[in-house]
DNA sequence: CACCAGGCAAGCC
DNA sequence: GGCTTGCATGGT
């Protein structure tokens, strides 16, 4: 059987390298071939992208069109993103650096469960941390002659202690965890029919979990559930934003103007300034 | 030894 | 409601 996968057509709109290492995502390793291994509902593929395709291996085709045609949201063109938010002028270095960037469709629930963590965190950090809570609780996978582990879903952790956490050594952010996972394991939250509410709704439904505030909210939305109108704001975003369009906000929030402003393609103008800040600052 | 890291909750007013 | 403060942990 055919062990990986060549897709055509995304020349200059998909750049492993800006994909993994913009924010969004916490689970990839850059091997020396400058390619990304990655774990993602629950499989364990490399990417690379070589004279503009992307060749993904340890897949299949079928798997390309059940799973990771809708992960790396193929679908999408970046092209007519890159065009429309161009014609803002202080988007066009953002979008010029972090050209090939492309918002995953993330599992929701290693989303909440991440962005929980990423809280007054560093990124290193919060990667550790994440990598910890799989090893520990998740399926062992084999792939690349290694071993990776899954992430564990909700009804996996259901029973898990703070004494059980502890060795993540995520600090304060154990009880916020533990809330999470009771109040999806019980059902409080029904992450299924999530998708279904109004981006409002749905927020209010994850601002429920404790530790899950307003831009954690935004991060869970964007990057787990297709919210592209979402725009979380974090410290450098913020610091951008508000000098950048000081004068046309007025007394809107900023995440609120953005998304009055970008409209459906707020999330990924987040992601390209955020990206471009944190390297050029 | 300070200060920081993709914020948040709790406690004030 | 908006504003301030403390916060586990590890790196610099």
């Amino acid at each position: 059987m055919k062990k990986y996968v060549e897709i055509k057509g995304y020349e200059k709109d998909f750049v492993p390298k800006h994909i993994f290492e913009c924010g969004q995502c916490f689970r990839f390793k850059k091997e020396r071939d400058e390619s990304y291994t990655i774990v993602a509902k629950g499989k364990v593929i490399n990417v690379s992208s070589d004279s503009g395709n992307i060749i993904l291996k340890n897949t299949t085709d079928e798997e390309v069109a059940d799973i990771w045609f809708d992960y790396f949201d193929l679908g999408t063109d970046y092209s007519a993103i890159k065009k429309t938010l161009s014609a803002d002028k202080y988007l066009k270095e953002s979008l010029n650096y972090g050209n090939g960037i492309r918002i995953l469709n993330q599992d929701l629930w290693e989303c909440i469960l991440s962005f929980i963590i990423s809280a007054n965190n560093n990124i290193p950090r919060i990667q550790g941390i994440v990598e910890k809570l799989c090893e520990r609780f998740g399926d062992k996978l084999s792939a690349f002659d290694n071993t990776y582990y899954a992430f564990p879903d909700a009804d996996r952790l259901k029973d898990v202690t703070k004494e059980d956490l502890a060795h993540l050594r995520a600090g304060y952010r154990d009880s916020y965890l533990l809330d999470a996972i009771k109040k999806v394991a019980d059902a409080e939250i029904n992450l299924d029919t999530l998708s279904d509410l109004p981006t409002q709704q749905a927020k209010t439904e994850l601002l429920k979990i404790k530790g899950v505030g307003n831009k954690v909210a935004d991060c869970i939305l964007l990057f787990g559930n297709k919210r592209s109108e979402t725009f979380p704001v974090d410290v450098w975003v913020k610091r951008s934003v508000g000098t950048i369009y000081e004068q046309e906000i007025g007394d809107m929030s900023i995440s609120d103007f953005a998304t009055f402003k970008f409209k459906n393609y707020a999330g990924y103008a987040q992601q390209y300034l955020f990206y471009y800040m944190r390297e050029n600052s």
